[in-house]
DNA sequence: ACTTTATTCAACCTTGCGGTTGACAAAGGT
DNA sequence: ACCTTTGTCAACCGCAAGGTTGAATAAAGT
């Protein structure tokens, strides 16, 4: 365990029963049994996957009597949508440059981008 | 295995050491030894890890002569970010119903956290 | 006080993951 | 032709994930 945050919301989210969850969530707090009610797993399993979530971050346990009303922690999906935003922004950018510089193409077979080593840039197109 | 493609990407990317392949890519292809290099575990470790990342969608590999330049597929992030992007909005909603409702509260005295019973809205009946 | 409801804890089982090592395959360099 | 480079395939190992059942806990209901 003890895995950095990321790891665990991502891996959180890598079951499906937890997505549906969490968006299940999205709509109102819900506690375990009503969360469990769909599913065609034990009781104890659900409680699992919550703990998963809650270790995750996503979601929050009160109490309420014998109850414990889970709840939806939307900040955690920031942190994602940062991380994803990032590459994706590198990754259209990127794209950009290789646009530009197909564009531009003289004939020469110089390396652009200095990342040093050979970068196997596509230096060599079919 | 035969996992949903969501499922897929989530997993794939609950692992540092792929996600941090993942960065690198955005900045430029690269083959599986470049790859590897910065990480203390053995090539066919990479390797192993690049298969993840291809079957979830996320890298492509193509060949050139021996080595087998691993390229960066954004579109999969897409998936990701829609899934992110809807929960996040109902969420968001969801607040401002919230807002609204508490705005609207006739004269409550005290409590400004309303822990009320019946916070369980989910409206089952029993 | 006893019972029911709601949930967790504990032990266990099976599967899959991330890692290893060793052998093999394919393309190039020499 | 041979050897080197670059990766993959296959078998194996330890461990954590997701599931199960059974017992324990805690707060209401009666």
């Amino acid at each position: 365990m003890a895995a950095d945050p990321l790891s665990k919301v991502f891996a959180a989210l890598a079951d499906p029963t937890r997505r549906d969850m969490v968006a299940r969530l999205t709509l109102a707090d819900a506690t375990v049994g009503e969360l469990a009610k769909p599913y065609d797993v034990s009781l104890q399993a659900v409680s699992k996957h919550l703990r998963v979530l809650e270790d995750a971050g996503l979601v929050t346990r009160s109490k309420e009597a014998q109850r414990r009303p889970v709840h939806l922690e939307a900040e955690v999906f920031d942190l994602m949508t940062k991380w994803l935003e990032r590459y994706r922004r590198q990754a259209e950018e990127r794209y950009q440059r290789l646009d530009a510089l197909l564009a531009e193409m003289p004939d020469d077979p110089g390396e652009p981008q200095p990342p040093k080593k050979s970068t196997t840039t596509t230096s060599k197109e079919k």
